[in-house]
DNA sequence: CCCGTAATGATAACGGTTATCAATCCGAGA
DNA sequence: TCTCGGATTGATAACCGTTATCATTACGGG
C-alpha cells in the first residue's frame, strides 16, 4: 500500500501554511516560499495542499472568483469560516445549529449523502476601519 | 447610456435556460443549444448567461469543481439551493434562519458588509436509488 | 429605409490546475 | 552503513473553463 514518505517539501509547506492567517491560493504560497529562497517546484505545493486537504490537516475552499484556498486549521473537526475579503483574516466558527438544518432540509427533501458550502465573506473590522 | 438590444441570441438563452430543471454550465447550454440546431456562439452564451445574473433574471453558484453554474429561479428573491450532485435537480430553500444566523455571526466578529454562500449538494431521491 | 452602434462569433489569449516523465532521494531491509 | 525499488519531485506541456479581440452582422430610433 502507498507510503508516506517525509520530505523537505512537504515540511516546508505545511510550515508555510501554518505561518499564514488566512487562506492562500496555491501560486500564492509558491510564491511565498520562492520568496523565502526555496526552490520548490509549483507542481510540489499544488500536490501537497491537495493531499493535506484530503488527510485533514488543511481546509480548502473556493475563493467566489473561483481559485482553490487553503489553511492550516486549529479545530481538526467540522467548522466554517468568516473571511475578510480584503485581507483574508480568517475566523473558524462552529456552527451546529447550521449542520442540523442542512441535515434536515436535505433529508426533508429526500437527499442523501448531503454535503454543504457555508461561508460568509464580509470585511474584517481593520478592513472596514481602512476603507472608511 | 447602455441600450437593451433584444436578439434572437438573448431569447434562445433565456428559453433554454427556462427548460431547465437544475443548475448549468456555461458549456453545457450552448451545447444543448447547438443539439438543437441553433448556431448561438459559445462566447454570446458566456456573456448572456453573466449578464442574465448581474440583472437578476438568472441565479449562479460555483460547482464544487469551480465550474460556474446558472439557473432560472422561480422566487426573485434571495434564496438558497438543495443541489443532486448527479443530475443537477435543484430544490430552492429560504432559510431564513441560516439568513439571521449569517448577520448575527458577522456583526458579532465585527465583519461588515457580509455576503454568504450556503448550498447543499447531495444525491436526489432518484439518483439515490439510481446507485443502490 | 438608413445609419450608428451594440451584439455576435470564430478564434486567440489567459489563468489556474493537472498530467507527463525523467531525474532524484527516502527509507526499509540486508 | 550500503543498496535498491519505488515514491516524490519539478520543469514543462497539456487541459479546461472563461474572457478578450475585432471584423462582421443586424437591431431599432430617427
Amino acid at each position: 500500500m502507498t507510503v508516506k514518505r517525509n520530505t523537505w517539501q512537504r515540511e516546508a509547506v505545511r510550515e508555510a501554511l501554518d505561518s499564514r492567517d488566512g487562506f492562500v491560493s496555491a501560486q500564492g504560497l509558491h510564491q511565498g516560499l520562492r520568496d523565502a529562497g526555496s526552490h520548490i517546484g509549483l507542481a510540489t505545493v499544488y500536490r501537497t495542499l491537495a493531499d493535506l486537504a484530503n488527510v485533514g490537516e488543511a481546509d480548502s475552499l473556493q475563493s467566489p472568483e473561483g481559485e482553490s484556498l487553503y489553511r492550516a486549521c486549529a479545530s481538526t473537526g467540522h467548522h466554517h469560516h468568516l473571511i475578510c475579503r480584503n485581507c483574508g483574516l480568517t475566523v473558524e466558527i462552529a456552527a451546529t445549529e447550521v449542520e442540523v438544518w442542512a441535515k434536515k432540509t436535505a433529508s426533508d427533501h429526500g437527499f442523501t449523502d448531503a454535503r454543504h458550502v457555508v461561508d460568509i465573506f464580509g470585511l474584517c473590522p481593520a478592513c472596514t476601519a481602512a476603507s472608511a
